[in-house]
DNA sequence: TAGTGGTCTAGACCACAGT
DNA sequence: CTGTGGTCTAGACCACTAT
């Protein structure tokens, strides 16, 4: 018949509209498996392009998640909530605490991999630091997973001349971590700008968190500052959208 | 030939990539045309659905747009600064000034459409209001635009008993906007919470966006609490991810 | 009008999962 | 094994844009 055929709107969008409501209506619950390729060629005498390409609107929209030679199943959302502002409490991370054991509450989120390395850094970066032109920073990447399931890889870049020599360059930062380490050589950390930004991951996001067709990822450039208004530290965060709600407290 | 032909990774990624490598070194910049199906067809020697999926590729990441009748292109990235706690000072709404006057530096972001319905909530806004089951709340219902284009969906509920009779319930709310007249009737709210999330829009957000394809949609929802610890105000926000950064300062 | 992207067909071979 | 989704071909008609 070629194209639209019946009838005003693609046969596609016919066909990714009725999943969807019957998603909705909670007919397909979470993790279920919906109609397949050869389901839905069968069900609405189309092509297999056909079928895949309504299949695709539902994972482009992150409702649907293909696993190839299983099927087609829908997606779950449960997400983590990250407070901005009392989990940089120093309370918190004065003494002790990881920054990030607060993350999850009652959930396994944990340190995956961790890499520290000297860098030149990309140029935004250092003028944030007030480094001189071609000095190094020192470079912490980090992944984090959520119950075995990665969901945010971390980068932080800090002035390798003022760091050398401490615990920040080792693998292990020790109790307290990166802020409580530079409390003590007198870089302590009091304000924070977080900057966040969305988009779709690039290849290689998508490969270090196993993202699925269809979620985003949320990149947070969080900028921590001495009493002097120095900046110290900058950290580069990016995250699986699906894992995570943001969430800021102020009192402007 | 079927499958993969030559190389280990299929075709159109191989595609996609010669692309966004062009795209990368400045090849191709913002705005311009790119290589249409017809073109990649004849360069590679490929069939039109798999010059299509490679192109499919680069718009599901954001990067390129496609044009029916026009061609593919290039797209842009010019994002506005959102300051989440600074904007909110009682200083700039409380005399005059609306909250958003300050959302783009110099550029034109103004309101674009605005309605005022009497509706009943979802559950989750009705409890965060304090409300009683079947109670109406007040329903802002917003549009902005940056330059023309639209780039924010807002909708505030507020408990309708409480506002009957301000020019809340008003397309034209007046000077300093719905916080100022909350605090006209003592219920000045002085402190906020910002949950944000990311995801892929819905058709109808896709829609009255106008969002090309490839593009997330951010998720405000920003409960506005009294100097009782009363939510008087919940304000849902669908933004553009392309056309915003949030900022948000914070001591701990 | 010529060229573009949007949609669609009816086949095909492949790698992978569980059935 | 069978069935699944992933990739690919070589055609086709349509609506839309720009000339």
């Amino acid at each position: 018949m070629g194209s639209q055929g019946g009838g005003r709107q693609p046969k596609y969008q016919r066909i990714a509209l009725e999943l969807k409501a019957a998603i909705e209506t909670g007919e397909y619950g979470p993790g279920d498996r919906l109609p397949g390729e050869n389901d839905l060629m069968a069900a609405h005498a189309v092509a297999r392009m056909t079928a895949r390409q309504a299949i695709g609107v539902l994972r482009a929209e992150g409702l649907a998640e293909a696993r190839k030679g299983a099927g087609v199943f829908v997606r779950e959302y449960r997400p983590i909530r990250r407070r901005g502002v009392q989990r940089l409490s120093a309370g918190l991370w004065g003494e002790g605490r990881s920054v990030w054991s607060m993350d999850a509450e009652g959930w396994d989120l944990k340190l995956d991999s961790v890499s520290v390395a000297e860098e030149s850094p990309p140029e935004a970066i250092r003028s944030l630091l007030g480094l001189a032109e071609g000095a190094p920073v020192c470079l912490r990447r980090r992944r984090y997973a959520l119950n075995g399931r990665p969901v945010m890889l971390a980068t932080s870049h800090l002035d390798a001349g003022l760091v050398a020599g401490t615990a920040i360059t080792e693998i292990d930062t020790g109790p307290g971590g990166i802020y409580a380490r530079l409390g003590e050589i007198g870089h302590r950390p009091v304000r924070f700008r977080e900057e966040i930004r969305s988009r779709m991951p690039a290849p290689l996001e998508t490969d270090r968190l196993s993202l699925p067709a269809g979620t985003p990822v949320v990149l947070i450039r969080r900028t921590a500052f001495t009493e002097e208004g120095t900046a110290v530290e900058v950290n580069d965060m990016v995250l699986d959208s699906s894992a995570y709600i943001l969430e800021y407290d102020f009192t402007p």
